[in-house]
RNA sequence: GGGAGCUUUCCCGAGUGGCCAAUGGGGACAGACUGUAAAUCUGCUGCGUAAUGCUUCGGUGGUUCGAAUCCACCAGCUCCCA
């Protein structure tokens, strides 16, 4: 059983998750790097100096450029990135939702065009498998339908269904394909979704079913996309109870600091988010007095790191002032700059979450961060 | 010395009598961003709370009901002939 729960404090969980390529411990912020890279720069040398603990890449993505069919070539996703801890490949099934104009769902899978060239292509739960075989990952995430918000209840319940059909057949097909020798990661393991948009009983009911298909975690998807955060919180609050306790949990694609300090306090144990990293391309950057937009006049003079209270390889060197002037002036090495002290920033969130865990103090912790974080000053 | 052309709001640059406070870029300023079609996108950029309001298109004067647009002179810049 990959997954060791170490402590609990309320719902919120301190755990730790075997992998054969390294231990997490959780809770924990998954650093997302869609095409194989961390947008901004980055390396994998570069990722344990900003305390990584898990890539995520994309299924859809890697096998439009380069093809997962070259990665496998070229010995997987870890020895094509040089990065050798744990890897979570997304499936393909947020760009159901984000490629929304370029496609076509039915029961088989979904028909996309790219949106590279666009030409068409077809992908279902043997296909998104068969594509993470090739890659390699640590884990594989099963194929699923991220509905848009706001939805008709029919159709969520229709999706659900569908959703919770393709789990089924993307196990068998991992299955298959690790039996005849197929997968680049033997060990691969797999996490099912949850899905039924902001219908607390289609969710409820969508997880108990899933949870008796015994996979290595349980995912929940389809959330902050355009709800109200309290209404993703309800939702989480809901089905955290018939997700297994014995196994991981993850929170897709969430979210803000605030957003993943509540998701933590709801039994949620990894997230992630383009957030860190696209905002910190934009100028967002975030402290431990909350969120500051670099570009502002107010940093033009600047001498003062990103953040005081920060110990990050950029703040330990550079000022506001002259990463201010490198993304004005679009230098490359402003955004590399940005984007490593966000993910240290996230990465060290949760560092201090589990501390406050370990501690028993995270209710203090949360009432102390939950706002401020969030907060643009 | 002679001739031709040019001068527009922070910059470049449209506009050749009213629909012009003046197209479009850039820059500046600000905002958005949640399993990344995003180094992207949006707003804003003479003054004024607002008005059929005020000031503005090198300067001064003129023509006209009305001028960034037409005329005269002046200043500066560019090119051609000596």
């Amino acid at each position: 059983m990959p997954y060791t729960l170490l402590k609990k404090q309320g719902a919120a969980r301190r755990g730790r998750f075997a992998t054969v390529h390294g231990t997490v411990e959780t809770p924990a912020f998954m650093n997302v790097a869609t095409a194989a890279a961390i947008k901004g720069g980055l390396s994998a040398l570069d990722l344990k100096e900003i305390k990584t603990q898990v890539m995520l890449c994309n299924t859809y993505h890697l096998h439009l450029r380069p093809g997962d069919g070259l990665v496998a070539g070229q010995g997987g996703l870890h020895r094509f990135t040089r990065w050798d801890g744990p890897i979570l490949t997304d499936s393909g099934g947020f760009q159901v939702f984000s490629l929304a104009k370029l496609r076509n769902i039915t029961e088989e899978g979904v028909t996309f065009n790219s949106h590279i060239d666009g030409h068409r292509i077809f992908m279902g739960p043997e296909q998104s498998m068969q594509i993470q075989a090739n890659l390699g990952s640590t884990i594989a995430m099963a194929f699923d339908e991220c509905v848009e918000n706001p939805a008709e209840y029919s159709y969520a319940k229709e999706s659900c269904a569908r959703t919770a059909r393709w789990l089924l057949r993307c196990k068998a097909e991992l299955a298959r394909l690790k039996a005849e020798g197929r997968a680049t990661n033997p060990g691969q393991l797999l996490f099912g979704i949850n899905q039924g948009c902001t219908f607390a009983d289609l969710r409820v009911e969508h997880m108990k079913q899933i949870a008796a298909y015994d996979l290595d975690g349980y995912a929940v998807g389809g959330l902050a996309v355009g709800e109200p955060a309290e209404v993703m919180y309800d939702i989480i609050t809901a089905v955290e109870p018939f997700a297994p306790a014995d196994k991981i949990r993850y929170l897709m694609g969430v979210g803000t600091p605030g957003n993943i300090i509540e998701g933590v306090a709801r039994g949620i144990d990894l997230f992630d988010c383009v957030m860190p990293s696209r905002n910190a391309r934009h100028g967002h950057l975030f402290t431990w007095q909350g969120i500051i937009n670099i570009k502002n006049q107010k940093y033009e003079h600047d001498s003062a790191p990103i953040d005081p209270a920060c110990d990050c390889p950029v703040c330990r060197h550079f000022s506001r002032a002259y990463i201010r002037h490198l993304q004005k002036a679009q230098e490359m090495l402003g955004l590399r700059l940005a984007v490593m002290h966000n993910l240290y920033f996230y990465n060290t969130l949760m560092e201090r979450i589990r501390a406050a865990l370990d501690a028993g103090t995270f209710p203090q912790f949360h009432d102390r961060y939950v706002r401020l974080l969030d907060t643009r000053i």
